[in-house]
DNA sequence: TTGTAGGCGTTATCAT
DNA sequence: ATGATAACGCCTACAA
């Protein structure tokens, strides 16, 4: 018995009357051809009476390697990156792999370095959606790196698999200008990400060079409560009301339709809101909300594959992965012009 | 340079003139009065240049031990168990311990193992709010181990923080007859964890003691739609109509309304509707749900604690953290009787 | 005040 | 077909 009361391979060595080697062949599961069945049936039984597990810790040092991967993500309640987790998970599970979770101290928190309080020893890190200024802490290490959702790299940069946001946008624009929107507020999230950038930039352009259209934007944190300051701004602004609010995000329409239930305006009758990200929350609220649909956990899954490429040094090939427009009931044509 | 291209305590010493067992001293801030300021100095100096980290596998194998917890969960995307995760992440942190999450696959997913799975070497394990049978693949491995929100264990056991969360079913059962009602309809979870079972038995007890109280029901799984349908058998059922849906989740509560608006019934005015909880979702729907707060943070911290005192070897006493019942504007006196 | 040496549990190379 | 042996990088008696 080892130092920390569990049995080592030695023990099974001794209890099945052979070798180290022979221990570590047979459970390392390439003994054929080098171990008899008999011996191999042996070690097994005694590995079973044992209740052996290999020491990780000794594996790894001796392989160099720790056969895990690291995620990095904002935030553990945004159900987005559970999902991007489990995409991650499976595809790492099939190479044998493991997945680390960091949810990264945004501001406040544990110490912003993911090699000090997420302890595990890793083979590389996959960071998604991470704040521009976030990455400093990641960016060196010298590990392995795979962005998801983030500034494409200036090639020879991090690889990124990314989604196609913009598109996105796009769909919804064109959705809501189809219906009859002329005039749009656009309830943007204030937080300095690449996937935000775009879609702020995105609307603006969509929308640009359409005749009669005019756009409002207002700026808020990503929460119920600032969302429906917001929109409460930019439905009690001066100038002719938006019939439209266009948000950033599900949980930013979820304070949008707070605001106009507030101010007596039924959605989507005297308003259309729509959202982005289609978590559970659209279809929790009432009326469901129109919104775009992410592909979280094929994201996951490619930037876990992007990284495995990058371990075994292969070439990795930047990803974009396409989103889709999905119509619920909470936009519908504008009400007709008093 | 190690065969990992990371720079070891070897080089460490070498650009430093001076033994590894020096360098290990300095940087394990243990030196005081064996070591000189100026040697240290030194140490530190080629520590930074060479952007050494310390190998964790080697350091946990010379160690015995790796100071991570491994917390188990049922799923990601409940905010609660970021909460949870939080709590404990924060006393690791103050105890130089890491924390690592393993999103237990309920049913489907990968191996039911997290000692294969989630691959981190290990001191000990958190489990949160697991499913009576989830467990089989963690109580042996011979771990220390801390339940939360679990059966109390029957001494002996691993020791569990744990919720009052019959006080809150109590709470709100009270705050409802307290406004008048009198014909319940319990939106059950259909999940088989101790937190539920409490919460169902704890309604039953509450109502059954009371003149008049007519209590039905309606099982579900734990997602928006089913509780959509489910609050729409109990209140299209026979018998006359309940005029409160008690609910066993805030999400059950978002079905919950929809079935209510479905059947042109107005919350709070013609039904009242409560959720448990207090998820971001409470306040995200509209009206805002009465829910019962947990303190889920708080429920991390002392299942850490508890850990820690484990692993000390120091007796660990279980705890109950209380919960508050939050009123808020989905609950108000019944309508009334035709 | 600093250096030497041994071993943690594993895998891989070489003998036998 | 099997066994002895040498690392992997770190920590820590003990020696100098």
């Amino acid at each position: 018995m080892s130092v920390t009361g569990r049995p080592t391979s030695r023990d099974v060595a001794r209890v099945a009357g052979v070798s180290q080697a022979t221990v570590s062949l047979v459970l390392g599961g390439k003994w054929r051809g080098r171990v008899s069945e008999r011996t191999a049936a042996a070690v097994r039984t005694a590995a079973d009476e044992l209740g052996y597990r290999p020491n990780l810790a000794a594996r790894s040092l001796r392989l160099g390697q720790t056969r895990t991967a690291l995620l990095v993500v904002p935030a553990l309640t945004h159900e987005y990156f559970a999902r991007i987790y489990t995409g991650a998970a499976r595809v790492a599970a099939e190479h044998g792999f493991g997945v680390v979770l960091y949810p990264s101290p945004a501001g406040i928190g544990p110490a912003p370095d993911p090699f000090g309080s997420a302890r595990a020893a890793i083979d590389g890190v996959i960071a998604s959606s991470m704040a521009a200024d976030a990455l400093s802490g990641i960016g060196d290490g010298g590990l392995p790196l795979v962005m998801l959702d983030s500034e494409p790299a200036p090639a020879g940069g991090a690889p990124t698999v990314n989604l196609a946001v913009a598109d996105g946008i796009r769909q919804v624009t064109r959705h809501l200008l189809g219906l009859g929107h002329r005039r749009f507020a656009h309830i943007a999230a204030d937080v300095d990400t690449w996937t935000f950038r775009v879609r702020t930039e995105t609307v603006a352009a969509e929308l640009a060079g359409v005749d009669g259209v005019r756009l409002r934007t207002e700026r808020c944190a990503l929460d119920v409560e600032a969302a429906r300051a917001a929109a409460r701004r930019a439905l009690g602004g001066p100038g002719p009301r938006p019939t439209v609010l266009l948000c950033d995000g599900d949980v930013l329409a979820a304070g949008a339709c707070k605001a106009a239930r507030g101010l007596g305006l039924r959605v989507p009758q005297d308003l259309s809101v729509s959202g982005f990200d289609d978590l559970a929350l659209a279809t929790a609220l009432d009326p469901e909300l129109t919104s775009v649909a992410l592909p979280a956990e094929e994201v996951g899954a490619a930037g876990m594959s992007a990284l495995l490429a990058l371990l075994a040094g292969s070439p990795v090939v930047p990803a974009e992965l396409p989103v889709e427009l999905v119509v619920r009931s909470s936009t519908a044509p504008p009400p007709p012009s008093p």
